[in-house]
DNA sequence: AAGGGTTTAGGACATATGTCCTTTCCGAAA
DNA sequence: TTTCGGAAAGGACATATGTCCTAAACCCTT
């Protein structure tokens, strides 16, 4: 990672009750380093030396082909894991990763987290967990995502950030700031992203004022989506 | 599962060397049973209560719309792992899995699993790399299907198949049987793979004998992959 | 208030892919 | 050998999505 500023980790790990993963004795291991809104945190191809828990911030991770089309593979957030599936693998950074806002990442070196995995099995359950919810959501995803057409996509996505579903981190990670990152996320084209959204509208399932997007009508929306909500 | 003949799960045990992952006390828990061509193991929605080990034969995870589309997921072939997941997640079934041969399972209980986890990190150790594993496998599967056109798809395909890549437990996951299940692994209709391997055969990069098909021009289905090979 | 970059909106056209159907082919069962 | 069903091949048409482009709207900054 591109290291900023470094910082004192010591109130994240409150924060998040580290403690429970990171023994009292491993927590002198772990650095905090600051990173800046556009900042490119991991390029593909990269060796890692470090896992990263993001504690403040939001990054997101994506793909780019050769040809420069980009695709958003998910959004993290607090308390989101990054390195973990190169830890356990031992290969290089798959996607791009870069800073949505400023934000906070704490670091533990992979050599340190071997001995922690011999002696601590708390923390290997974490790692196993957030691998094994990754791979859930992605999994979802994907189908979601070779099966359905944008217009459903789209309705799930409304419906998993609507208030009805708030409070799910996982639904957190999935805001996103203006349609081209929308585009990006539901991988389309923005051209494409705003044929449906018009075609939506004219549909009254939702509508739009300066900008913003407000769902009219739920039970339609929930119609469309056709019981795919992601997570 | 659909619990068929009981066998005894010794002799695979011996063969893919599973003292290591279960140590002597936890083989007795070990169940084996039979599973025949077409049977289908899992449904979604499914309680799981075991974990299964493939020990013998090939089975393919997929996913059913409520319109009846269906999605290939992955082919698993001897050792693959199911129940992974929903042991780590709690959760209920995701997929539809089915026998493409006859084969044979291996299962444990959660509950046994969860002592052995307890008292043997290898095991846990095992569960981890697995599912890294899978949501490696996914991800890059995902992007590829995300951002390239069915004759990309299809040409990597091919390219991973070839002698070429050959020896890679992965490949051989990834056999198909016919056209119609070579069209649901690559996440298109049957129709449209049919206009794509005319296309690549008028461009000479494949040549098709009497339902087989040759690679007759190796360097042009690199080019055409554009460097994406699954796994 | 004026200028310039970014975001939104949408027209025109091209391409990728799906759906439905018909025909042919081939091997297994009778 | 005949018959029949599934698999392969492909025509015709519909839909989903992408690409390229232009114009208007919306901030910021000066």
């Amino acid at each position: 990672m591109k290291e900023n500023k470094k910082i004192n980790p010591h109130p994240y790990i409150e924060k998040y009750q580290l403690e429970q993963i990171f023994p009292e004795e491993f927590v002198p291991k772990i650095k905090g380093y600051t990173f800046t809104k556009g900042d490119v945190l991991f390029a593909p191809g990269e060796t890692l030396a470090d896992m990263f828990l993001l504690v403040e911030g939001k990054i997101k991770i994506f793909t780019l082909t050769p040809e420069g089309k980009s695709l958003i593979n998910r959004f993290k957030r607090p308390l989101g894991v990054i390195g973990d599936v190169e830890y356990v693998k031992g290969n290089s950074v798959i996607n791009s990763v870069e800073a949505v806002s400023d934000g906070v990442m704490l670091a533990a070196s992979f050599e340190d987290l071997r001995d922690l995995e011999r002696n601590h099995p708390p923390f290997i359950r974490f790692l196993l967990e957030t691998v094994a919810h990754k791979f859930y959501s992605e999994s979802q995803a994907s189908s979601l995502h070779m099966l359905y057409p944008v217009e459903v996509r789209l309705a799930s996505y409304f419906l998993s950030i609507s208030s009805d579903g708030e409070g799910t981190l996982f639904h957190q990670e999935m805001r996103t700031a203006n349609l081209t990152e929308l585009a990006e996320w539901v991988g389309t084209s923005y051209r494409h992203l705003n044929r449906v959204l018009k075609k939506m509208v004219s549909d009254e399932v939702i509508e739009r004022a300066n900008g913003s997007i407000k769902i009219k009508d739920l039970a339609k929306l929930r119609d469309l989506a056709n019981g795919n909500i992601y997570e």
